[in-house]
RNA sequence: GGUGAGAUACUCAAGUGGCCAACGAGGGCAGACUGUAAAUCUGCUGCGCAAGCUUCGGAGGUUCGAAUCCUCCUCUCACCA
């Protein structure tokens, strides 16, 4: 059996582990969860951690569990917070908790026919039936407020340098949690809760109810957090987070961002991110120390998460989409498309209507580029001129140009784009 | 409830009657260089081609002239109760 505790611990992804827990894991075939927030009816690149650690768990033989928080999302964590959460509505929560959901069965292994299939859970169908007074006397009873207030979390928001102060919502967060896992230990025998590292007040809560109210031993395993070398914030670019809906963050923009990453950084993530072997992933940094240019890293790391993710065809696609918008492609190239290959290059690129009647009479650069929404302001258009920074198909263009029909792609696109990144499509109507 | 401080562009933050479309820093964007990188250098960062126009929590007022002075309002923070 793979010792799943060895495998987190060279990959860089072990932080914290309760004693005898990796012992524990070796001997025992066992139950372990993690629990998602449905913050967003999509998890982003941030999820994909905790996710992984499921099916090393699952891969190890163990019954994964991944719980989603219809209820603690109600609550609201207070961990790494500094501020007071917004609440969710029901109605937003419950859409958020099918989407996640959806996207969870993805990864892990559902089917009921392998003896370790994986389960989900969502903690509002127990939650919802006990009440305040069950809870204040079965729950709360067990745990002391001054146990509670030594948390980091809570500890971090008491202290002078939170502005806000916390809620007394927020203060329970860690008992909605704790009793989450005492639940799971007594219905599912689950033994195990993982997390990041910024779950382990509240892991540990879980395993302190389990302890002082059914006399049990439960165990805990925390990762690290994600961090970029940049010190920047790992998942979000400029548009927002890196989702893992392709309708939210297309499968291009999600390999674009793995493509992307550093060279520090790509060495950490092929180990956390990719399921290749030790050998394989030292080959990989030898071979991409010997050629940093050619990002031998990035391109492995872009490459197996989001087939893992989005699928080999969506990849295959990014791919072709990444050499048509950063190879040597020129006008000429672009307009041997066909429309077919030219929207799935351009998937998810913004977009604008434009009449054909127009471009037949010639649609000078600056409107063509402020009133169309890709810029903001004719002003803007023009300072973009200045800097050299405006393209029509891929071609830099003066102040002076005139898209006419010449220019139309698959005699329907006109591809307009300011600097090296940044692309809006004219489609013609 | 009382007292005091404050609200300036994406953020922080100067500005206390004209020299203010508003110092500076960060962030963002772009150009050069490069590996679609990092670092570095340069430019831009309210609208307008321009004249000019609209901005400094909100509404009024004083003034030839207000981000700056006055009145009221809204909100935030701190201390006290």
């Amino acid at each position: 059996m793979m010792n799943f505790v060895e495998e987190l611990r060279w990959r860089g992804m072990l932080h914290d582990i309760m004693p005898e827990t990796e012992d524990y894991l070796l001997k025992n075939k066992t139950t372990g969860y993690i629990g998602f927030d449905p913050t967003a009816d999509s998890l982003h690149i941030g999820s994909l951690v905790p996710i992984i650690i499921l099916m090393h768990f699952q891969k190890a033989g163990h019954h994964p569990i991944a719980l989603v928080g219809g209820a603690t999302g109600m609550v609201g964590d207070p961990s790494g917070k500094s501020d007071e959460r917004n609440l969710l509505d029901e109605e937003t929560l419950a859409k958020n908790i099918s989407g996640v959901k959806a996207q969870l069965t993805r990864f892990l292994n559902f089917d009921n026919d392998i003896e370790n299939a994986a389960q989900l859970v969502n903690n509002y169908d127990w939650m919802k039936e006990i009440s305040l007074i069950e809870f204040v006397r079965d729950v709360g009873k067990h745990i002391t407020v001054n146990y509670m207030m030594a948390k980091d979390s809570v500890k971090k928001r008491l202290s002078s340098e939170s502005q806000t102060g916390m809620s007394f919502t927020e203060f329970t967060y860690q008992l909605f949690q704790g009793y989450d896992f005492y639940h799971l230990y007594k219905e599912k025998n689950c033994m195990l809760q993982m997390g990041g590292s910024d779950q382990w007040g509240n892991i540990t809560t879980g395993t302190e109810l389990i302890r002082r109210k059914a006399q049990g031993k439960a165990y805990a395993l925390t990762c690290k957090l994600i961090t970029k070398a940049d010190g920047s914030k790992f998942g979000k670019t400029a548009g927002g987070n890196v989702w893992l809906d392709a309708k939210r963050t297309s499968p291009y923009k999600f390999y674009q961002y793995w493509l992307n990453s550093s060279d520090e950084d790509a060495e950490k993530y092929i180990k956390i991110f990719t399921f290749l072997d030790k050998e394989t992933i030292e080959k990989l940094i030898t071979e991409h120390k010997e050629a940093p240019h050619l990002r031998i890293l990035q391109k492995k790391i872009g490459e197996e998460v989001t087939i893992m993710t989005h699928g080999e065809e969506a990849y295959k696609n990014a791919i072709k989409a990444s050499s048509i918008l950063f190879g040597k492609s020129t006008a000429e190239d672009l307009k041997t498309l066909d429309e077919q290959t030219f929207l799935d290059v351009f998937d998810g690129v913004p977009q604008a209507e434009v009449k054909r009647s127009v471009i037949e009479n010639g649609l000078e650069i600056v409107p063509a580029f402020a009133e169309n929404g890709f810029l903001k302001s004719n002003g803007e258009v023009r300072r973009a001129l200045k800097e050299n920074s405006i393209s029509v198909n891929k071609e830099k263009v003066k102040d002076d140009f005139i898209i006419t029909t010449k220019d139309l792609i698959a005699d329907k696109f006109v591809l307009l784009q300011r600097g090296k990144k940044s692309y809006f499509l004219l489609k013609i109507i």
